[in-house]
Parts: C-alpha cells; sequence; structure tokens
DNA sequence: GCCGTTTTCGGCCCGACTGTTTTCAGTCG
C-alpha cells in the first residue's frame, strides 16, 4: 500500500541522507518535492495515472521517475542504495534539536560516530574536548538534547482546535500586560492549516523588552529557550513552543506576510520580487534602499503586483499566479452562513432547550436551523428526543427563523424504530468500513444533505473515495470542521473537485469562544470554496433537500428548483 | 535536482540567534 505521506516522508529522508553526505543543493530540492508531495488533494497514484507528476511543484524528472518505482514496488532503489552508504544513526542525530547535517558528518568522519548512543558514550569520554567548534557550552546543549530524544518527542504537530485556546489565552495575556498597537498569530495557525507545529506570534511595540518580560510571566509559559532584541522563544506547559516577535508598526505587514508562510509562498513570493528588481524581507519590500511597502499586507502584495491572499490559500498552489490575474477565488465568510444544518442537543433535551437555540441562532443572522431529532449512535443504538422536545421544534413559529427536522443515520435503510419519527432530511453518518448504496437513500424516499464522514484516514484519498461516492449519490453536502467526524481541508478539497458542497457548522448553542466555526471556515476556506461550494450559505428558499423539492419557509414564496450545475447528476 | 516572459546552464530566500569566534559557521524558521 502505497501513500503519499509514505512516499513524502522516504523523500524527506533522502535529503537528510544527501545532506549528511555533504550534497549541496539537491536536499532542498527534494524537501521541496515532499513538501508537494504532503498537500496533494488527490493520491499519487491518480497524478501518475494521468502522467503528471511532473507538473508537481519540484518534482521533474528525476524525481517523477522515482516516484513511478515507488508507485511501482513501494519503494526507492536510490533511496535502499544511500541507505547503505550512512549509518542509520546519523539521521537521528542530525533531526536533534541545535544539531544540523554539517554536525551530524563531523562527528562521523572525524570521530567515526554513527549514533546518539555512541555519542553519548563519546561526551562521556570527553573525546570532543578540544573539537574545534565546540566549547562547554555546545557540549552541554548535545547532552541535553540527547536527554530530551531518550525521553521521547513531546513536540509533535498537533490538532489545531488543541491550539486555538491556547493562541487566545496567550494573545489575551500579552493585551492585558504590555501596551500592544497589533497582535496577531501568525504562521500555519493563521493559515487554519489541519496540524500547527509551533504558535508564532507577532506584535508591535515600541517597547520589546517589556513585551518579552509580559510574556515569559504568562502562567503557560513553562521555559525561555531563547531571547533576542526582538524575538522570544518559549515552550509552553505540555511543550507546544511558541516564538514571539516585536515589529516596528511600519513592518507589521511584511513581518505578517513574512511569517503567515508558507515557506513554499515565501520563496515564491521573493523570486517574484527579484524579477521585479525589488526585495522582500519581514522588514519591508525594497527597492535599493529605498522602502516601498511594509505596513500592511495589501501594500505588501500590491508592491508586487498581486491582489492580497487570504492566508488560508498561501501555500504555493497557484494563488500567486492567481493574484497577478486577479484570478483569486472569492472565499467564503462568516457572514456567508445563513443556516446550519447540523444541530445537536442532548438526547434528553427538554422543550424549553429549543428557544435559547433560536434566540442564539438569530443573534448569528441565521435564518434556519435544523436541529437532529433522533439518530443511530457510533455503536448502532437508537435516540430519539423527548416527544414535547420535537413538537416544540415543530411549533417554533418565527418569521426570521425556519427550524428543520434531521435524523442522523447509517446510509442504508432508515431503522425499524426511527420510521414513525416526522422528519425533514437525514444527515447521513457512516456507520461500517464498507458503505452500502444498494439501498441508500431511496428507501426513505427522502435523501440526505449532510454527510457525516469520518476523516481518520481523510489523507488518503482511496480510504475516503466510498464515502464521497455516498455523498454524491445522495446528493449530499459533507460536512468539513476540526475532529474525527468532518473533513480536514484537504479532504475538503476533494470533495469540492468531485463536485460535492460542503457544509460548515456554525457553532450555534456552544459556547461563544468554541472555535469550530472559526476552524470549520478555515478548512473551507483551505479547500478554496466561496459561498457557493457551502450548503449553509445558500438561502432556504435555494436549499433541496435530498435532491427533491425546495425547502419553502414559512413566509416565502416558493422558488423553482435550484439549478443543477451540468454532470453532477446522480447516477440514475 | 529543479527551473526559466532576463532560460537548457547557472543560479538556488533571507535574516536572527548562538556559540564559537577575532569575522564566522551552523542551525532554525
Amino acid at each position: 500500500m502505497t501513500s503519499n505521506a509514505e512516499a513524502a516522508e522516504i523523500l524527506r529522508t533522502v535529503a537528510d541522507l544527501l545532506d549528511v553526505l555533504g550534497e549541496k543543493f539537491k536536499p532542498e530540492a527534494y524537501r521541496r518535492a515532499a513538501r508537494s508531495i504532503e498537500s496533494l488533494t488527490e493520491g499519487l497514484g491518480a497524478v501518475a495515472a494521468r502522467d503528471e507528476l511532473r507538473t508537481i511543484p519540484g518534482v521533474g524528472e528525476a524525481i517523477a521517475e522515482k516516484l513511478q518505482e515507488y508507485l511501482k514496488t513501494g519503494t526507492i532503489p536510490y533511496y535502499e542504495r544511500l541507505k547503505h552508504e550512512v549509518p542509520p544513526g546519523l539521521i537521528e542525530l542530525m533531526r536533534l534539536p541545535g544539531l544540523g547535517p554539517k554536525t551530524a558528518r563531523r562527528f562521523w568522519v572525524e570521530l567515526g560516530i554513527q549514533g546518539p548512543n555512541e555519542l553519548r558514550d563519546a561526551i562521556a569520554a570527553g573525546r570532543l574536548n578540544g573539537l574545534k567548534g565546540f566549547g562547554d557550552k555546545k557540549i552541554e546543549q548535545i547532552r541535553t538534547a540527547l536527554g530530551v530524544a531518550a525521553a521521547g518527542s513531546p513536540s509533535a504537530r498537533r490538532p489545531i482546535e488543541e491550539a486555538y485556546p491556547i493562541a487566545r489565552s496567550l494573545v489575551a495575556g500579552l493585551r492585558k500586560g504590555a501596551d500592544l498597537d497589533h497582535v496577531e498569530v501568525a504562521g500555519s495557525f493563521r493559515r487554519c492549516r489541519e496540524t500547527v507545529g509551533d504558535l508564532d506570534i507577532l506584535v508591535t511595540s515600541q517597547d520589546p523588552t517589556r513585551v518579552f518580560d509580559v510574556f515569559t510571566a504568562l502562567p503557560l509559559v513553562a521555559e525561555v529557550k531563547m531571547r533576542g532584541g526582538t524575538k522570544e522563544t518559549v515552550l509552553l506547559q505540555g511543550g507546544l513552543q511558541v516564538d514571539l516577535r516585536v515589529v516596528k508598526p511600519e513592518e507589521f505587514g511584511s513581518a505578517l506576510v513574512y511569517f503567515t508562510g508558507s515557506k513554499d509562498h515565501n520563496i515564491r513570493l521573493r523570486s517574484l520580487a527579484q524579477d521585479q528588481g525589488l526585495k522582500v524581507n519581514e522588514y519591508g519590500v525594497f527597492r535599493g534602499e529605498k522602502r516601498v511597502a511594509g505596513a500592511t499586507e495589501g501594500d505588501v502584495y500590491s508592491s508586487l503586483g498581486l491582489t492580497w491572499i487570504p492566508p488560508e490559500l498561501r501555500e504555493d498552489r497557484g494563488e500567486i499566479d492567481e493574484a497577478a490575474h486577479g484570478k483569486l477565488p472569492s472565499l467564503v465568510q462568516e457572514r456567508d452562513l445563513v443556516g446550519d444544518l447540523h444541530v445537536h442537543i442532548p438526547p434528553d433535551a427538554r422543550p424549553d432547550r429549543i428557544d435559547p437555540l433560536v434566540a442564539d441562532a438569530r443573534k448569528r443572522h441565521l435564518q434556519y436551523l435544523g436541529v437532529v431529532v433522533a439518530g443511530q449512535g457510533a455503536d448502532g443504538s437508537v435516540w430519539v428526543l423527548p416527544e414535547p422536545t420535537r413538537a416544540r421544534i415543530g411549533a417554533v413559529r418565527d418569521s426570521a427563523m425556519r427550524l428543520l427536522r434531521a435524523v442522523e443515520v447509517g446510509p442504508g435503510p432508515t431503522p425499524q424504530p426511527l420510521a414513525s419519527v416526522e422528519f425533514d432530511y437525514r444527515i447521513v453518518r457512516p456507520t461500517s468500513l464498507v458503505p452500502d448504496l444498494s439501498e441508500g437513500a431511496k428507501a426513505t424516499g427522502c435523501g440526505a444533505l449532510v454527510a457525516h464522514v469520518g476523516s481518520s484516514a481523510a489523507h488518503e484519498a482511496s480510504a475516503l473515495a466510498p464515502w464521497m461516492e455516498v455523498a454524491r449519490t445522495l446528493r449530499a453536502g459533507v460536512e468539513v470542521g476540526p475532529g474525527p467526524e468532518r473533513l480536514d481541508s484537504i479532504s475538503g478539497h476533494q470533495a469540492r473537485e468531485s463536485g460535492l458542497r460542503l457544509h460548515i457548522p456554525t457553532g450555534v448553542g456552544a459556547p461563544a469562544d468554541d472555535p469550530t466555526r472559526d476552524i470549520a471556515l478555515g478548512f473551507a476556506r483551505r479547500a478554496a470554496a466561496s459561498g457557493r461550494d457551502v450548503v449553509n450559505a445558500q438561502p432556504l428558499g435555494r436549499l433541496s433537500i435530498g435532491g427533491g423539492e425546495p425547502v419553502r419557509s414559512p413566509r416565502s414564496r416558493p422558488s423553482g428548483p435550484r439549478k443543477e450545475r451540468p454532470g453532477k447528476r446522480p447516477p440514475a
């Protein structure tokens, strides 16, 4: 079984091996290709089948050939050969913090060291003492790194929903303690990647020292790793690393561009600037000595002849060309969301639970709300909201708000105990490994609107394909957002490319600081979704549930059936 | 190894910080 993630990992290891061997530019070329492959929205096999491997950024003749080998055999002969040339322990060494390929290579060549254990022994035996470039501090730093590595590496990337409350708390703490003009969390957090490796916080202030002091004193901060004139790096309780940078107001835009990234986006911006005789760095855009932009992101992009690029798109997937030609998609925004078709309340909720929900929805300017009134748990057990609660949902008559009733079931026929429950549409929750479409939607005559797709293996196109097929057949929207039962942005991209629409949870009924809505919006935007691509950005009259008639709001006139895009009809 | 409205060879993003240095190499993001 081959996968994009595995292919990328092999290429990355090839890069490391070449690094240790002292190669100059090849390693970066392999890493570039690895990053591209990781951010593909489909399987390598599919790209190869179309003979389009070389259209992947950073993949040329040589790497394309190696990828073919990988797809055929599961490995790459060149990689196997390199592994025999370099002791495997060296890769571990160069991945230790503070060590790199140069140092690992020196240990190997000058001291015959082949891995962490031998390095530990060498330090204990004093063999590093007197080695050029290794003072006491350096040796101590290496000793620490070795100790941390032995204790396991806690610093893996973590899901963005874990980072959200942390980021909010840090920003609030900074604002409270220091006199700041701007604060922004940049990095992959701002691009709304599914996972973040660290947090990059950017502030403007006249008094960096004061900012660092305040920051260091925050309760979440466990340890200061590094502190310079403009930059401080800390470790939080729990091991998350945070970089805090203080810049001048006139530099804020360029710094924000620079630290929001991604790396490949930045590299492309810089080379674009070079072509125009300009230089871009975190301090601004310069023509010679003269600063031509820097205060805002808009200035920076426009000085390069580009329209402003939303952070979620800054991955070097063609967005810079699109910005140059004014062809960036118009991404879905918070204000586009006019409804929510997937709202849960507890299975034993009483009728008085409904009105506050409606009030909250109205506050968020929603026009309709789909409440799940009955469903199947993950274990197959069936639940139904108490009758008075269902009655209350049916009874709410509000000129500005329409309530809909959903049942949440598997892709097969509706289970018997739910057959008598009145509902408006189904939410399909995949309950078995392979969906059975033989009966599916037609069994009830009422199709589904929202597919509830588990994404544990979502990065693998092949694992997701059957569920996409279910959604296509049911003409269902698929839900994006954080958590294991929703699609991440890459899968959302796949969904969109197969003509499916997305559903974005709005967090209605959830606490105000619940990040689900923001993250889901971010994922949809990363998938380049516009309002048209989002089910719950459609007004009620345009909503067709289960491929049937549009839903009519109580006071609105009936509208015609929604026009289908060609080629998107479900199989007969 | 990749890549090109200055191309098929000759470049390859750029600056902060650290630790070792009397001017810089390595690492990191």
